[in-house]
DNA sequence: GACTAAGCGAGACGGTACGTCGCGTCTTTAC
DNA sequence: GTAAAGACGCGACGTACCGTCTCGCTTAGTC
């Protein structure tokens, strides 16, 4: 029934393989030096098995992308009803990840990758930002208050956001002092609270 | 003395005729269609001549950014006193470069350029912030109190380029309040000035 | 069974058009003007396509060489009972082959190849002596006493055949009694048979 | 007077430093590895020094072999009244050199390069059979009697020489017969003589 | 003694070909 | 009918030499 395919169906291990392949490779050479033939000899598969189901090679990297393979856990902001301290412990543990080598390389690669191609742009913005855990926070500080009623959450996310991809683009050092300034220059001056009741 | 180089000096045209050529197929193909021998061909040179000049494809690129062959003549910020309303209409003008094709393609391998090389980065880092003038537009504002005493005005503009740095890569679509939305997020809401005194 | 060979076997086309595109150009540019490149475009083929199956420049010229592609058919001499006048027929006939221009230009190409290589050098030593009418002629004599027992014929041979690749070499100018004496050199004084019995 | 030339002279040095270091690349990578830039760095000299003074690659290395850089010193048969024995004795020694694989590589160049060029094939002509002691040897059987009046001895000559070149190009093996048997191809039947009084 | 050629080491230049890598397609055998 | 294997035409890579052309320096005559 159901549109009688015949012959054998698509084989879930070599996608699995494949797909596998496709993440260490960029991970350990990056986007532009990704080939096919090194991602089909690495899987154990023949070329023609990834051309038969991925157009480009962008779409394979996009896939890994949506299956979860590219980008770490997202970063979960606290909420300890302070936006300023939550989002500048959010920041620093960002900036904590982008200053391994390791983790900025793929990231390069990602952008890069992202720049290059518009399908992966479009997935990018949505692994960024558009179910993530930040958002949620931002509306959070909205609802008590914490945030002017008015201010536009998603450019306020994008610009947070958008500050760190920059500083990634361009290898902007880190200091200490990094993460409050950043938070600080986006929300204004920050009280200082000595304590907390 | 002078350390006395013997044999002839390096051409002088054949050096402008490869930056020339480089500029010309980066805005053409992009980054990652751009070829030594298509280079080397268009400027009617030897690829050995590029090849003793510059170590990688990116070093070319380079150099094409720092004699300004690829990116436009800054955006410049007027400065009517009034902040919000300055850099919105630069945020506009920014967006609607953006918007062309050809730009946004242009910044596409510009940032994948950026992304994929080190050297790159660092040099469209200073490209973008270094000189602009925009970070001058900040320091006027802190000085007339427009930007509250204590805001870090490098960071403040970084999210502001990061801001749009994010759209280009992310191919966020523009509307028309896009603009004003994106200042707003960063500097609070701004009061509606009805006119001017 | 059989050893199940996978993939694709070789393409005989592209064999075929490969070896003839060398003979092609080996006659017409020679030897140390052949390159890869101008036989893989005549061919329609890639260029790995040749550097898979020959290791060489010389492998491809050797295989030419077995397939009968460069050397005409060879020299017969007849057999009327007289040596002499035979191996100077014979004699003749390959000076005049040596005499024309292209002809000349080939030899001169292929001495040089085998001079350069070992395996085309061993594979001319086949095609010049091991199948040769020359030596057939030569055992004829050997048989009828035209030549005195214990000739060593392989030696005789190598001798006739030397001393006439050394005028291709050497370019030494050809009168027309030469044959004769270059026989009569060989063979001891020829007597003349002023008519035939 | 005398045409009087302004400008510095020839530097006979630089010439000697060329024609050294042609000889010493030619006997150590072979005629179609010879380099002119190689044998400027070897030799200390600019490329144009090389071009001002030799048209070709091919004059520098005829010019090479004028000079006697290239060949050993001839091999000369002894005259004992013997002339089986003296060539045999000739071949012999020949056939010795021959085997050493240095000598042997050496020969492949030059033979490469005759038969590559014709300035050369002629220049080696004259080098083998010109002014060489065979032919002298063999004016000098013919003077006694040992050959028959009327033989062609510069016909036999290059029987002999071209039968040895055959062997060099084309690899022919060596056994301790070889230099009699070729011998007794060319002279006839040698008589065995059990002693000599 | 100053001037003027030419020779010279060095090496940049526009080219051609090299031998290799990866592309995306096609063709075969095995399951 | 999918899959592994791998040959194929193709385009670009980065390198080696080609033969030509400046350079700055040295080395002789000639004025």
């Amino acid at each position: 029934m159901m549109g009688g395919r015949r012959g054998a169906p698509r084989s879930e291990a070599a996608r699995i393989a494949i797909l596998e392949a496709t993440a260490s490779r960029f991970a350990e050479h990056g986007y532009e030096h990704l080939t096919i033939e090194g991602i089909a000899a690495q899987a154990g598969v023949g070329k023609q098995t990834i051309y038969r189901w991925w157009k480009t090679k962008t779409a394979l990297v996009a896939e890994c992308l949506l299956e979860g393979m590219l980008l770490p856990g997202s970063f979960i902001p606290p909420d300890t009803g302070d936006l300023g301290r939550d989002l500048t412990g959010w920041v620093e543990g960002v900036l904590r990840f982008i200053d391994d080598p390791d983790s900025a390389e793929l990231m390069h690669s990602l952008l890069a990758a992202a720049a290059t191609d518009e399908q992966i742009g479009r997935m990018l913005r949505d692994a960024l930002a558009g179910d993530s855990a930040l958002s949620t926070r931002l509306e959070s500080a909205a609802a008590t208050g914490d945030l002017a009623p008015g201010t536009p959450l998603r450019e306020l996310g994008d610009a947070l956001v958008g500050g760190l991809v920059l500083r990634v683009i361009c290898r902007t050092p880190t200091d200490m002092g990094s993460a409050a300034r950043f938070v600080g220059a986006l929300l204004g001056p920050q009280p200082h609270r000595s304590g907390k009741p």
